[in-house]
DNA sequence: AAGTGGTCTAGACCACTAG
DNA sequence: TAGTGGTCTAGACCACTTC
């Protein structure tokens, strides 16, 4: 008979790694996940399974995972099992997009129900990555890029021009026809396609004055202030996926700062 | 004898409240840090002593504090004891500043220092609010408040302009000698002077050209696109503390979007 | 040495989901 | 009914701070 492994895939924590129990138990789990021996929407192995077979107690394993679903790397649902997220979840369709029409601060714990918007795909090259976008996704100057330009549109208006770079190197798959006939989000397509998971997210915001190919994209004039979000979207370890500088007319409609949404806070 | 209460003021809690027994505890805990009972700096008793108080095991009263904890109304320190927040805090002064000189992303878990502003007051005055004041804060339009005007600067440039407004009758007690003469920020002051502490706050972004009076204030040609951040401050039960609009000079200078800083997520 | 928060355990019981 | 995650307990031991 062959040797067969455990079918979980999941170490033992004999050696005493670094830190606490709990954290070399996240990492053990981190590590399977990365592996992609659970895939997106999978479920896990029940925590007693894990626990067991990790060789820690129910409440260690527990605090593991309190960290990953922390982190929406993990899903928890109960009676059902624990699950690794995925983007087309209703509950992410709105992690990375901050932009509402204008109107009053929420009054208590009031919760806004946000539109999505329609995206409208006016631009899709495979180019060499200009200065920005090589220090961003931390390549070589010159090195190829996808580049996607899209229009955003809330209540038939178009309120923002999204450019997007990624390495086309690590999205070599990538076709216009796979781009445009995708089901969700670009980042549901990242993940089902391409294996690669958007975390989290740096975001940067400036005013400027819009130049001409976003005035005409959005049908604002030439020199109107815009809000320019830089985003770059983020992978495991911190592997930059995605730059993407958004264009916002604000004149009807405001980035809304995620701190807002709930009562959430850093951790320090 | 006279009757003496415990002197922590901790109810056992008995009436099984609605929602789980953490939480319950959670919410005594908040009722005496509201209460005043134990001031912005000040330790709570121990562990042992408040679960023993409240009549639930040391696990459950972890998991309360834990909460508060993550919500900055309470800080851990290890051997110490666990003490309400305070906003002079090193860990609180960025907390709600987030200009920063324009730069690439940080790579990996870089952490990058930050300059707290010079803050130079430039209008302080009791006024009838006007209506984005008064809606912000919920009181009636007229109703007075303080109107506070700062110019910040960073490196030695005006960067920022900084309008706040809170309600005269809150803050009664208030004259501008107070106001000059505080060390520390502004929040620290509230909590300070006031007893109001700050807990979260809902920023709203968009870009605007400059008005005159910003334009004079940081030296900028007036008509320049300007990024405009407008906050509202809250407090316990999200009540409204303060209306600030500050508008950025973005020339050099990035807004900082939060969920940058570190891998906190929504709680969802 | 004494007191604090931080970690870890082993097990009981509850609430929810599915067949 | 069986399996899952969610809550709660009681206690042991560790790491850090202060005296």
């Amino acid at each position: 008979m062959r040797y067969r492994p455990a079918p979980h895939g999941l170490q033992p924590i004999a050696a005493s790694g670094p830190g606490p129990l709990f954290r070399q138990a996240r990492r053990e789990l981190q590590r399977v996940i990365e592996s992609g021996r659970y895939g997106p929407g999978e479920a896990l192995p029940s925590e007693t399974v894990i626990a067991q077979a990790m060789g820690v107690s129910i409440g260690t394993l527990r605090k593991a995972v309190d960290e990953l679903v922390h982190e929406n790397i993990l899903v928890r649902r109960q009676g059902k099992g624990t699950f690794v997220a995925q983007h087309n979840d209703a509950r992410f369709l709105f992690q990375f997009f901050h932009v509402e029409p204008r109107g009053e601060f929420p009054t208590q714990g009031e919760i806004r129900e946000q539109e999505y918007p329609q995206v409208d795909c006016v631009g899709f090259a495979r180019v060499r990555s200009d200065e920005a976008e090589a220090a961003a996704l931390r390549i070589n100057r010159g090195d190829p890029v996808w580049r996607i330009d899209n229009r955003l549109s809330l209540g038939g208006r178009a309120v923002v021009h999204d450019r997007i770079a990624i390495s086309a190197a690590l999205f070599s798959r990538l076709t216009e026809r796979l781009y445009l006939e995708r089901t969700g989000t670009i980042y549901s397509l990242y993940q089902t396609e391409f294996g690669i998971t958007v975390l989290r997210a740096h975001e940067r915001a400036r005013a400027n004055a819009s130049t001409r190919e976003t005035a005409r994209i959005l049908g604002v004039a030439e020199g109107m202030p815009m809000l320019e979000v830089h985003r770059l979207a983020l992978t495991f370890g911190d592997k930059p996926v995605e730059y993407r500088v958004s264009t916002i007319n604000t004149a009807a409609h405001d980035y809304v700062s995620l701190l807002a949404k709930r009562g959430q806070v850093m951790s320090g």
